[in-house]
RNA sequence: GGAGACGUGUCCGAGUGGUUGAAGGAGCACGCCUGGAAAGUGUGUAUACGGGUAACUGUAUCGCGAGUUCGAAUCUCGCCGUCUCCGCCA
């Protein structure tokens, strides 16, 4: 949520970086100005009226005490009239502040400055490739297809015992999770991260925190009984830690990382883009968070994207590195890094990672401050990223690595798995 | 799930209707004291939204929400949470 007063003094800057995001109901920008003022007006005629009330009380108070009944009757009458006013005027200031924030709550935040114009993933700007595609063999095939051959993923279990997009892992398969989550987490702990182990359930108020409702409402499992949301990302929870504080400027940067099952309900996708591991309703992920001071989050961003890359690296895996445009980038994200894997046997690029700073966005929404130097109160910048999702390194892992025989595992992994080759 | 007790500032803790945004203590910050430190001592130490260049000032907030009252941390109701006992249970 941008804060209104950033709005105020910078319509014209907001509304020409809105464009960046192709958002096209500016018309909101003004009405939350609008509103705003209303809001002020309201408050200040609440605040007299009530600072009257509140000095004749005392007053009434002592004349009581002093036995001056008839001044203390005629004053409570007075209270009792300006109370009239003030029951509609607080029902006013309500109403107000309501459609305020229903309206900013629709407003995404701002692209920075180098985030690239366009409309479609065709308009991402590639910052930097590595690692080699390998050269498959004939008769390599898609992942679905090994993780059969190998027994590794059951998907029709799945759907028997829950539905579809939910995998059933056996075996090797199984263990195989188990290990690249052990081995994703032991990597971002080395780098300072600390190890979260969250709730998968999340309450409404963190859901809000960090902005996926009102706006993905139906993209998250609702637990209805109980009014829980299941969570699609170990960031909610995580970056929730720090909702409603207020830290020490030394407290800063907090670095976090926590592995969960992620829950989507994918409302609407189709096709090939929801084949084998492609895109699933849970899958496993390991996140990392940081939360900083506002004048570092860029040079954090630069260093969480490449501290997944050498992740990417370590694995083996040809990948890419794209600046996301302003059409395709999330809600409440200034930028994003999206990281894809080479997926040879489909020969597609596989997102696996996405990396965003939201500068104050989520903060302002989670009031996640700090004191700084001066002693003044400050919004942190917050940050995440995947470091990795696994569905898709698995895909990529197992056709781009396949053989004849099995498929070999890269190094990292051989004492994680406590095995080279999955046969 | 049932019964009871409780929920006050960074922490501990007082406060059962009226200058209480809140005693006292601890912690923390700054100053004095000291060769330096400890001890001692003085001052300061919540958040949000308004107004004001500023000093300052208005309003709201004692788990959350609603109510009673001229006036609520204090009374009433609902919700949430914590603790104890019982039930159930990995």
């Amino acid at each position: 949520m941008l804060q209104v007063n950033y709005i105020r003094q910078n319509r014209d800057a907001v509304l020409e970086r809105l464009a960046v995001k192709n958002f096209s109901q500016i018309q909101i920008v003004d009405d939350v100005i609008a509103l705003d003022d209303e809001r002020k007006k309201l408050q200040a005629e609440f605040d007299n009226t009530q600072a009257r009330v509140n000095s004749a009380s005392k007053e009434i108070g002592n004349l009581m005490r002093q036995g001056k009944k008839d001044e203390a009757e005629s004053l409570k009458a007075e209270v009792a009239s300006l109370k009239t006013n003030i029951d509609p005027l607080k029902a006013q200031m309500a109403d107000v502040e309501k459609r305020l924030i229903d309206q900013l709550l629709l407003i995404p935040n701002l692209p920075a400055a180098e985030v690239p114009k366009g409309k479609t993933p065709e308009d991402n700007e590639l910052v930097r490739e590595g690692g080699e595609k390998p050269t498959l063999a004939d008769g390599a095939v898609p992942h679905w297809e090994l993780t059969t051959k190998y027994k590794l993923i059951d998907f029709e279990l799945g759907t028997k015992i829950t539905g579809s997009g939910f995998p059933m892992y056996t075996g090797q398969g199984a263990k195989l999770q188990r290990a690249l989550v052990q081995y994703f987490l032991d990597f971002n702990t080395a780098a300072g991260y600390v190890e979260y182990l969250p709730p998968f359930m999340v309450n409404e108020e963190s859901a809000y925190g960090t902005g996926q409702l009102p706006d993905k409402e139906g993209q998250m499992y609702h637990a209805t009984a109980d009014n829980f949301y299941l969570i699609p990302t170990a960031e909610v929870p995580v970056t929730n830690v720090y909702r409603d504080t207020i830290l020490k400027e030394d407290d800063l940067p907090i670095k976090m990382t926590a592995y969960s099952p992620c829950f989507r309900r994918e409302a609407g996708s189709y096709g090939k883009d929801v084949r084998g591991l492609n895109r699933l309703h849970q899958f496993e992920k390991v996140e990392i968070i940081q939360i900083v001071h506002p004048g570092k989050s860029y040079e954090t961003l630069d260093t969480m994207v490449a501290h997944v890359e050498k992740l990417l690296q370590s694995l083996e895996l040809p990948y890419r590195i794209l600046r996301l445009c302003g059409g395709d980038m999330g809600f409440a994200s200034a930028i994003t890094y999206d990281l894809e894997v080479y997926s040879a046997a489909q020969q597609r690029w596989l997102e696996v990672s996405s990396v965003s700073n939201f500068e104050n966005f989520q903060t302002n929404r989670l009031k996640c401050r700090f004191k700084d130097a001066n002693g003044k109160t400050q919004l942190t910048h917050s940050l995440n990223g995947s470091s990795l999702a696994l569905p898709r390194i698995v895909a990529a892992l197992l056709e781009n690595n396949q053989m004849a025989d099995g498929i070999m595992l890269p190094k990292v992994l051989h004492s994680y798995f406590r095995a080279q080759l999955i046969m």
